[in-house]
DNA sequence: CTAAATCGTTAGCCTTGACTTACCGTAAGC
DNA sequence: GCTTACGGTAAGTCAAGGCTAACGATTTAG
């Protein structure tokens, strides 16, 4: 089970977000990867780290490179917690929408 | 506008989310919010302000008291980026799909 | 078999930021 | 007026983690 809160957690930091977009231009080196960010590559291999416990990256070894690519269950299950907040948040409101109408009763 | 960027930012942080889903329970002060979680009330303060600041949290003065509510223009905004990166993830996943296929027919 | 390329890992530095304590302003109640 | 409750802010501490530099393992090229 991929939890979303690991997901937030490190789509927190905004390099690891930089390096979590390259990854949609597909299977892509860890090199490819670093080169146009400003930090090094042990920087982005760390980073690449990070989103792959997370469940937001799976690695395919081809030789000696590694080829990074997103992992789409780490986004379904950022979806799914979303939509999870979302649905209380709106259940919440509607209660305590009821709760001031009672109360408007009452004090009529 | 609101930037999803930093509702993912606000939302890296793990106190700050239990924050953010108190805020679910509707209008609560921030002495309410403090109750129960292992930290201090400024520092629910400080991490109030952040979601503020972020667009994920609105506040309604109330005699000296303040109550925060959740503000969905941050959720919206996150659902927006999320929704846009599902769908680059995928054209670029057809993309370099047709890219095998078309070194398939030339190696054929 | 040697050399080069690729990438992970470790150590250490240093910045960021989360937290507490203390203080101040403001609004309501006596 | 005075007091009490509420909450934002400042100052300072400290741990987390992001970064670089150096090293090591593995694979490919020649």
């Amino acid at each position: 089970m991929i939890s979303a809160e690991r997901a937030l957690d490190a789509l927190g930091d905004p390099t690891r977000r930089l390096v979590f977009k390259r990854l949609r231009e597909g299977n892509r080196s860890v090199q490819e990867i670093a080169d146009g960010l400003k930090v090094s590559r042990p920087a982005v291999s760390q980073h690449l780290r990070v989103l792959k416990d997370a469940g937001l990256a799976v690695v395919r070894i081809e030789g000696t490179r590694r080829l990074y690519a997103i992992d789409t269950r780490g986004l379904e299950s950022l979806r799914g917690w979303l939509d999870g907040f979302w649905d209380k948040t709106l259940t919440a409101f509607k209660q305590a929408a009821e709760r001031e109408a009672a109360k408007e009763r009452r004090s009529r």
